[in-house]
DNA sequence: AGTCTTGTTGAGAATTATTCTTAAGAAGTA
DNA sequence: TACTTCTTAAGAATAATTCTCAACAAGACT
């Protein structure tokens, strides 16, 4: 359990540095996202977290995955609307959205992280980090029912 | 008026092409997601939507407005959860997001026009389309408060 | 180990966002 | 004008997210 112990580690140093408490429930939230390996949305971390800590209230892991937030050690994925969904993999990576059923898939590029943020976009404002965004529908929803008919692609 | 005629008729001939009414309330929404020149949440359509129709209902707004994206006349934005934003703008661009207040800002860049979409990519479904998207603070922001200090940028 | 202080949590109410149901209303057609 | 069918308005119903507040428990200090 190597990485479990790292993200341990990780959590328990940010939380020290901003003067906040080691919880249980803290514990259990990061984790399950950290582990999770997608970008589960607040209903299903709970159900994660419950198996370790069945009392735990769905307000809290929302109250914990934005605090975490805030802390750098997530970030919310943007997705169209429905609901928040959350990462855990930091470091700089890029994300496929299936536009049918919305699940978020992470992939890495060389070539799309030496890319580097145009003179333009600091017209606008401090620009914190960037990422690629594909929109499109996934081997999953491909197999049940076409997914090439329409698609409205632009460039 | 050159681009209201010019979403007029877009409009109306996409509506007649799939077999739909042109009705005002159509008409009304597609314009006013279109003039607004921003990325506008289902409230705020049906806000400019009722200064010239009074009556509208949120949920024709929001019926409307799925029905134009289906159509390919305008997108659902991205945001990080809290609700839906359309784009009427469907040319290839890219957007920065305000990480505090939630807004959505297009910008042209030429030089990330001409990215391509990687091969890693593709095993994960069938890609449509693709945008660079850019997380910080907007100006408007950072002058009502520091936007420099936190960031957990990455790469 | 026991006590205190104060940040955290759980429960449930309260909000907000979005969708569903259904009967009345308006486009396009004959 | 009358008819058919697609659309809409209203309000109820869901789903997502936040708020309130008393009980709880981490960490600090005996
Ligand atoms: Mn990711
Ligand atoms: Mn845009
Ligand atoms: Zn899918
Ligand atoms: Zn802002």
């Amino acid at each position: 359990m190597k990485n479990r112990d790292k993200a341990l580690a990780r959590l328990k140093e940010t939380l020290e540095t901003n003067g906040l408490r080691m919880t249980q429930q803290r514990i259990e939230v990061y984790l399950a996202v950290a582990a999770s390996g997608c970008h589960p949305c607040v209903s299903e971390v709970h159900e994660m977290v419950r198996e370790n800590l069945p009392t735990v209230s769905l307000d809290t892991v929302y109250r914990t995955l934005w605090k975490l937030s805030e802390l750098g050690l997530v970030a919310p994925v943007s997705s169209s609307g429905d609901r928040v969904r959350f990462d855990a993999y930091m470091r700089r990576h890029h994300h496929f959205v299936c536009a049918r059923c919305g699940a978020v898939y992470d992939f890495d590029s060389p070539s799309l992280d030496e890319i580097r943020i145009p003179e333009e976009a600091w017209s606008l404002g401090c620009v914190w980090n960037s990422h690629m965004e594909l929109r499109g529908i996934c081997l999953g929803c491909c197999n049940e029912g076409g997914g090439t008919e329409e698609g409205h692609a632009e460039g």
